[in-house]
DNA sequence: CCAAAAGTGTTTATAGTACACCCATGC
DNA sequence: GCATGGGTGTACTATAAACACTTTTGG
């Protein structure tokens, strides 16, 4: 038993996972297996350990529900409304990763029935106020990819502009001009071609591009200001 | 005594408070009473309590430092490092809040020996991890006045254009060009120009205008995205 | 040779930037 | 009449937006 002189909340970090299957955009969700709010789905999610930074917690909870680590993390928002959880008072730090569904294995934590990748236009009604954070996340993303380079972290490190495109389109929602895209992004220099191309494509094949963390440094350390889209 | 069969952190509400005395960005320090940090001026704050919301706790911190209510309030980032608190495990979040000091009565509470706003470039050391909360609180106003009428809640509610300019250039740490500056801002037509003028002042008066909330709501309804500067 | 997707340039419109002089007011 | 700060317009540059045809590949 673990007692204060003062009530204190419960504090959870869950987690919105993105993920790209090279067509839509894809939220990690968990099945719950008990009360409350069995059997619905749900965010990821953990409690905060007495001796954990809550980057941490959220790192501890990828690695239990697809054994990955190094992924790109941030913090999203904290929700807090007193009757969200109703057991007891539970305050959430959300924090949204970005990862390559590829590295992922998805294996289901002992409170869960299952989990899987599920398309964000198709998430049904989710336990607590897991739609509200996913809602706040799918914000965020569409803010933050016009202006910083987090889409590569949905793509294999190689990838092709036809499919770093598709990566903004389904993110935006709004279809872009192919010409105008592939300007846009090659003359702010961030990536670099490989001389490699597309295999047993029945079209054209595409060239592979990587992203140029080093140059993207450079740029940021200068102050520049990109704007992607 | 509360009890409970995991630990719990205890959380705060912390609030970076800014004002504009019309010359320069002001931010709102309390000086500590007691321990840990007495003596040590501090970002102003509370223990969230039991049936309250994050977003009430900070309004009750508002009441309690300036018998204000009302103001601009956004959460901005919640700190959590496991030893940022000597005492006991303290995850804090941060709530940035922007007021006119006119409105403001500072009134020290009673853990407090004084409370004052302080030019955000003369903030000495803080207690806690407070100097973080306060550059990430920078950082957040620098980036969002760009796009988000967010000046107008720190100037009376009639201003003019050089007073705005003023204000732009304080937080933005840098001048701007007055006829670009007015020229931008007027085409948006979300400010209403007054036939009121300054009142004695050695050099031409300046009109007043006042900002157009329903004007910008139209914008923003319409899906038209601003760049103020 | 056909279908499918990749690659490519130019023109036009819009927005940003740089810059200097006259005007109104109080003392 | 002088010092102080308010108000204004234009030319130039850079960026954004619109738009259609040719190329490569597999089947």
């Amino acid at each position: 038993m673990y007692q204060y002189q003062y009530p204190h909340p419960a504090v959870t970090v869950d987690c919105i996972i993105f993920g790209f299957d090279g067509q839509n955009l894809k939220v990690m969700l968990v099945q719950r297996k008990s009360e409350p709010f069995a059997k619905m789905w749900a965010l990821p999610g953990a409690f905060v350990n007495e001796d954990e930074s809550l980057e941490s917690c959220a790192e501890r909870v990828l690695m239990k529900e697809g054994n990955i680590s190094g992924v790109y993390l941030e913090q999203l928002f904290t929700f807090g409304t007193p009757s969200r959880d109703p057991r007891e008072r539970v305050i959430s730090v959300a924090y949204m990763g970005l990862v390559k569904t590829a590295d992922f294995e998805l294996i289901a934590g002992n409170d869960e029935l299952q989990i899987e990748w599920r398309d964000v236009e198709q998430v049904g009604d989710l336990a607590f106020d897991h739609n509200d954070i996913l809602a706040t996340a799918i914000q965020r993303i569409r803010g933050k990819i016009r202006y910083q380079p987090i889409g590569f972290e949905l793509l294999d490190s190689k990838f092709t502009l036809p499919q770093l495109q598709q990566l903004y389109e389904a993110i935006l929602g709004q279809s872009l001009d192919r010409r105008n895209f592939r300007k846009k992004l090659l003359s702010m220099q961030i990536l670099k071609q490989l001389s490699e191309k597309q295999q047993n494509v029945a079209h054209k094949a595409a060239f592979y591009y990587e992203f140029d963390r080093e140059r993207y440094e450079v740029l940021m350390k200068e102050g520049i200001y990109l704007e992607l889209v």
